[in-house]
Formats: C-alpha cells, sequence, structure tokens
DNA sequence: GTGAAAGCGCTAACAC
DNA sequence: GTGTTAGCGCTTTCAC
C-alpha cells in the first residue's frame, strides 16, 4: 500500500498541513522541520498523490499535447523539445494523436483538459469557434495555425514559399505543380495563396494537385497526378509527400532532378539523405517547440491576467540541395 | 463555471448518486430515469471530473505509453495503433517520450502510473527489477522486451537473423559488420545474440561496431567504422541506421550493394523509397500495438487474477529489396 | 511556523 | 430503483 499524507505525518510527528506544505510552500516552514518532513517522506517512498492534489488545488502538473499524426516526422522534434523544456520545469506532457481527424481531436481535447493545466495544440484541424471556446476554459498556445486571441507559434511561409519561387523561376520553370496538405491545414491555406500570389509576380503558372493526407501514399499518389500535367516542377506541402513523389518519378523512369524539379519543405531528418537529392524549406520544430513550451508555461504558471496573446513568427529557408532545371528536351 | 454532478442533480430532481449512476452504471437505474439525467446533463454540457472520479473510484480511464524516442520511426505504427484500439474501448493514451534515457524514462513511469490504469512500455530501458516492481503496482505489457512474470509482445527475431545470415551467406560474404543498437537494448542483445550463434554456423565472421542510439546520425557515423573492417556486408540493429550507413557509403564513393551489402531491420515506411534500394527485415508494429492494448485492456479491465503472464512472439519476415553480392575485385 | 477543520467532485456501500 | 452517508488524499483558509 502506498503511503499517504498522513502516515508521513505520523511518522514525523507532525500534521498533515505541514507535511503538504513541505512540498508545496517549502518556505512557510522552518527549515529544520521542512527538512525532517522530507527525509520521512523519502524514507517511506511517499510521493503525493497527483489526483488528489488535482482535485484540492484545482491545478495538476501535466501539460496536454496534442498532434495530428506522430507518425508525421514533422512533428518528433517539436514533441520532444516540448517535452525537455516542460521536464526542466517540472511538469510532464501527455501527448495524444488526433489522427489527422478533427473529431478525435475534439474529443482528445475534451477529456485532456480536465488533466492538464495547458494545452498545445499543433496544426489543429479544429475550427477558430472551437478553439477560442477551448482557450476560454485553459490556457492554450497553438502551433502552426494563428487564431486572433489566442497564442501562437508559427513559421513565416511567405519568406520561404518566394525563395522557393525565385528559385525555381531563376532555373526557367514556368509551370509548376503545387502537392498541398489537408484541407483543414491551416498552414497549407496559408501556404497556398502565399504561393499563388508569389507566383503571379513572377508569371508563373501553379497547377493545384488538390488537398492530401501528407503521407508517403498521397506522394506517390500525386506524382502520377502531376505527370499528366505539363509542369515541369513540383513545390509539395512536405518533405515526406516530396519523397513520395519523387520514389514515384523516379519509379515511372522521370528523372529527378533533370525531367522534373521537387521541392519540399520542413528538411525533415531523412530528407538529407535521399537521393536523389531533395531542395527543401528548413524550419527548425525544436526551436518552435521550446517557444511554444515556455510561452504555455509562462501562461499557466504566472499570472493569467495576461491578455495579449502573442504571435511567435519563426523564420524559414530553402536548402538548396542540387541544382535543377526543365529539361531542355 | 463548469457544471458539477450536483447541479445535474438538482436540475433534474434526483440525487447526486443517481446521477453518477446514470454514467457508471446505467443499468441499475430505470430507463426513464437514466434517460432523463443524461439529457439534463448533456443541456448542462456535464462531463464527470475525471479527477475526482478518479480519486473515489480508484480508476482512470487512461493508459500510459512510454517509448524511448517518438521520432525513431519504428514506434508510430505501434502508437498509433494503440490508441485506435484505446479509443476503441473508450480510454486515452497518454504518451512520453523516454529519450532513450532510463533515468527519465523512471521519473515518466512514477508519474503516470498516478494517472493511469495501466501501463504499456515500449522498449524498456529498466532493469528487470524496476519493471517487475512496477507491474506489480499496476497492470504492465511490455513490447519488445520479455520479463518473466510480466506480460509482452515482441518479435520473433531469431527467424529473421537467420534470414538475413542466410542470405547475405547465399551471396558469398564471409565477413560481415553489426551495426548494434543501445546496449540497454533488450531487442538488441538478443538479436546480437542470435546474430553471433547463427553466423557461426554459416562460418561467417561478425564484426560488432558497438552499440549506438539508434539514428541517422549513428548510421554515418557507424559507416565510416565499418569501412576500417574488412567486413562486406552491414547488418544494421533498424533501418533508421541502415539508411545512414547508406547515405555516408555513398557519399563515400562505396557502392551499395556493388561493394557492401547493407540490411536493415523494421521496415519502416520510407525504407521502401530509398536508393540504393534496402532489404530489411519486417515486423508489424501495427499489429504489435494492437495486441498490447488488448493484452493491457484485458488485464486491467477484467480480473486482475491472471496469474498467467502471456508472452507473444509475432513474425519477422526478411524483404529482398535488390539482389547484392560481395564485390569481384 | 504549525495545527484543525472544511471541502475539492465524485463513487460506493448501505439503507429504504 | 433511488437517496443518504462516508470517505478517496490532498490543499487551504483560519486560528493559535
Amino acid at each position: 500500500m502506498k503511503a499517504k499524507i498522513t502516515d508521513v505525518a505520523g511518522a514525523a510527528g507532525v500534521s498533515a498541513s505541514t507535511v503538504s506544505r513541505a512540498f508545496t510552500n517549502p518556505h512557510l516552514l522552518r527549515a529544520d522541520t521542512r527538512d525532517h518532513v522530507l527525509q520521512v517522506a523519502a524514507r517511506m517512498d511517499y510521493t503525493p498523490n497527483v489526483q488528489a492534489r488535482g482535485l484540492a488545488s484545482g491545478k495538476t502538473t501535466n501539460i496536454g499535447l496534442v498532434v495530428p499524426d506522430v507518425a508525421n516526422a514533422f512533428f518528433p522534434p517539436f514533441i520532444k523539445a516540448a517535452q525537455s523544456r516542460a521536464r526542466e520545469r517540472d511538469r510532464d506532457i501527455f501527448l495524444a494523436d488526433s489522427d489527422e481527424n478533427a473529431l478525435v481531436e475534439a474529443a482528445l481535447v475534451k477529456r485532456l483538459r480536465e488533466q492538464v493545466d495547458g494545452l498545445l495544440i499543433c496544426s489543429s484541424r479544429l475550427t477558430d469557434a472551437a478553439l477560442l471556446e477551448l482557450a476560454g476554459r485553459l490556457p492554450v498556445v497553438l502551433f502552426n495555425r494563428s487564431v486572433p486571441g489566442i497564442a501562437s507559434v508559427r513559421f513565416d511561409s511567405n519568406s520561404g514559399t518566394r525563395q522557393v519561387v525565385e528559385h525555381l523561376a531563376s532555373l526557367g520553370h514556368t509551370r509548376i505543380s503545387y502537392v498541398g496538405g489537408p484541407a483543414e491545414s491551416w498552414a497549407d491555406q496559408h501556404r497556398r495563396t502565399s504561393l499563388m500570389e508569389i507566383a503571379e509576380t513572377h508569371r508563373m503558372t501553379v497547377i493545384d494537385t488538390g488537398p492530401h493526407v501528407p503521407s508517403l501514399a498521397a506522394g506517390i499518389q500525386a506524382a502520377d497526378a502531376v505527370l499528366t500535367t505539363s509542369a515541369t516542377g513540383v513545390i509539395a506541402f512536405d518533405d515526406t509527400m516530396a519523397i513520395g513523389v519523387i520514389s514515384r518519378l523516379t519509379a515511372r523512369g522521370v528523372r529527378v532532378p533533370e525531367d522534373m524539379s521537387v521541392v519540399g519543405h520542413d528538411d525533415i531528418n531523412v530528407a538529407a539523405m535521399f537521393r536523389p537529392a531533395l531542395s527543401t524549406v528548413r524550419v527548425s520544430c525544436t526551436a518552435a517547440g521550446r517557444v511554444a513550451t515556455d510561452l504555455l508555461l509562462q501562461l499557466s504558471l504566472e499570472q493569467p491576467a495576461t491578455a495579449e496573446s502573442p504571435d511567435v513568427l519563426l523564420p524559414s529557408q530553402l536548402i538548396i540541395r542540387e541544382s535543377s532545371g526543365p529539361s531542355s528536351g
């Protein structure tokens, strides 16, 4: 049987309140009582019951983290950064995977929010309204999404997109294909709009192959679609799809980059290993995870009177892995 | 302010117990009272407070899942399978990443175990003793590890290893290098032993490059080490390292498979896309996740009197992606 | 600086 | 079938 606070109190010859204070407000105790209590507690292998503590105090020491897909290599660096940051502040991360599904995300959030002090939501598929309602109940930080009134961390995709378009234009491409992300993805909508605008100023035609759930399989499928167009280049929503695209193009005898240029996004780990080489827009999910977690911790620890909801913008940068141009044949 | 059970009880004209029963033991109530209560509760947007419920009942509806590294593509399929299986039974998964660190894992487990009904631990880096102590406190299912007395799910690595050795032997290899996994990894120890035994029966020399934390970077490093030996083939602990190895070999002008054969393990998603082609031992983490979760749910839901701790063995199979042989030069 | 008492929101005997 | 009565283990005023 696990030791409870009264057991420790009895063994230490103090009241339960004192034991409680030794753990939550040590500075309220005389140094010697505090040390004594902590020592006895340690000897009895006592740790406060988090459920009871939560019930009584209204606080947990957990923060919830929701991602659309742990299998997507984009998220793990964010997750790891968040977790290490949280651990430094003695907090645990409860991670949940919404499976790219808004309904599942809503259900997860509903369950999570009662057991955590704040929520970190990555690439949310929920509506603005749902997120605002949620943010009214507990501290929320959004990653890869921006909703006025909610703190958020995201990448400056405009700048990355501009670099990609300029790069492809300088290589002579005039018709490129966009292999987009999920329809519910804020990042994809943002990027698509951005791409259309920037491409237009470069007299470049963009052929949209429509939304895709980001996966290798979707990339393979998209490659076939791309080949039915006259595009000489592909801009993919992420590296995972870009890899699928390249793999399929190669299998069908289309040379990359000679016959078709492909640019990815995110610079996931494996991107640098891939052949033919994959140019990509690099973003730092590790930095994002750190910033987002710090923000959330600040929101939930310090006075929640922070009326302002910061919208942190992180840089993105094109990484050119191999020069590529349209076929001259 | 969130509605509480007494609010619903008042509004529905019943006692708190009746409301409680409507949620936990609906069959104890008359159909019309149950419906009425549930309706009122829904109208008030009431959901039972999980902390209070947990405190009073000693049960949560969560199960904890610990993995060494979410960034390792091996685990996501397991995670996703576990989560979908858990959701079907109305349970949530709390996922935690131990960062390949036994100390972190111990700390995570300590915090998680108070907020979940059972623990699913993947590739644990803890000692048998620590795991047994843990399993004494709450239901535990191990994945990729076997400890007598604890339920576990793992792959039949002997058979996969045998296929790999036979394959390489049939291609004429006599000296191969093993790029191993983490020193604390039960799977690696098991596989290494297995490999040594099987290789011996084939008169094959195995050069151990030592333990590695499985990552692309480790693979790159290992490739350099391999080149200092006279090995003509590499067996890697997993596909991630195998990809690192191949990438580095290629960069150094060593042709794969002409100059060096490389075999990976797990058949992660991206393995099939990679060039030069990567042969690998396929295992189904999805199946493992399903089985492990079902097992845990069974252990924690049904009578815990199940004295037997099943040790489920799942198959592994060599996938040959390209024939490869030692250089004749 | 420390103790006593009340209560966080719910479940689980036990009555009726 | 449903209500009443105790807690679950802890925190937190309020006294002293």
